[in-house]
DNA sequence: CCGCCGATCTTT
DNA sequence: AAGATCGGCGGG
């Protein structure tokens, strides 16, 4: 077991996508939880028609547009909470949706947190299931990563994929759909969804 | 495995 | 009225 190292603030202040791709393979943790990122999308703010900030800050969007390395969580379909990683400079709204992850520690506490999912590979593979796994809900917006001030971090143990990454379009857009930011490691039995 | 549909409520 | 989703159901 090869030791964690907290990711630091510099490593999100930059381009979203950048962040998004090396995102894949580092660890996201909470409350003896663990999973392994394995599917991510970057979101560009204003110069993307997909991102929840492209109109500029609202109540909602606020924590997007401040500085990198804070938890945006957002509240969808009436029932769900999805968790982005903020990116890039301060008034720039850069994010990196986490939308699947792989189990890696705290397997008995992700089961529980997950009673409808019938199988294994239903457990942390979409962005919501990743959320409700790791019991990461609206209270959670704006939590800072680095300092892990509500306890939720992103660390490296130093492990090289075993997989290249590949690209496709992002999952479940109508605007910016032919945009190629959403990048996994294929193959992984927990990479959730298909583009349009 | 795949596709369809309903749930449920915030945001526009 | 739509949405950065999920889970249950039916069919192949």
């Amino acid at each position: 077991m090869a030791r964690r190292r907290r990711l630091p603030r510099s490593f999100y202040a930059r381009d979203p996508l950048e962040v998004a791709p090396d995102l894949l393979g580092t660890l996201l943790v909470h409350d003896g939880r663990v999973v392994r990122i394995v599917e991510v999308e970057a979101y560009c703010g204003a110069d993307d028609p997909g991102s929840h900030a492209y109109r500029g800050p609202t109540p909602r969007t606020e924590v997007m547009f401040g500085p990198a390395g804070h938890l945006y969580v957002y509240f969808t379909y009436g029932m769900h909470w999805c968790a982005n990683v903020v990116c890039g400079g301060v008034g720039e709204a850069g994010a990196v949706l986490l939308r699947a992850g792989a189990p890696v520690a705290g397997l008995d506490a992700i089961r529980a947190a997950r009673p409808k999912a019938r199988r294994d590979r239903d457990l942390t593979s979409g962005p919501a299931r990743l959320c409700q796994a790791l019991g990461i809900d609206g209270t959670y917006d704006g939590a800072d990563l680095v300092k892990a001030d509500r306890g939720v971090s992103l660390a490296s143990d130093g492990t090289a994929l075993t997989t290249e990454p590949a690209t496709s379009t992002r999952i479940g857009l109508s605007q910016g759909a032919d945009l190629p930011w959403r990048w996994y490691l294929p193959g992984h039995p927990d990479v959730s969804g298909r583009p349009r």
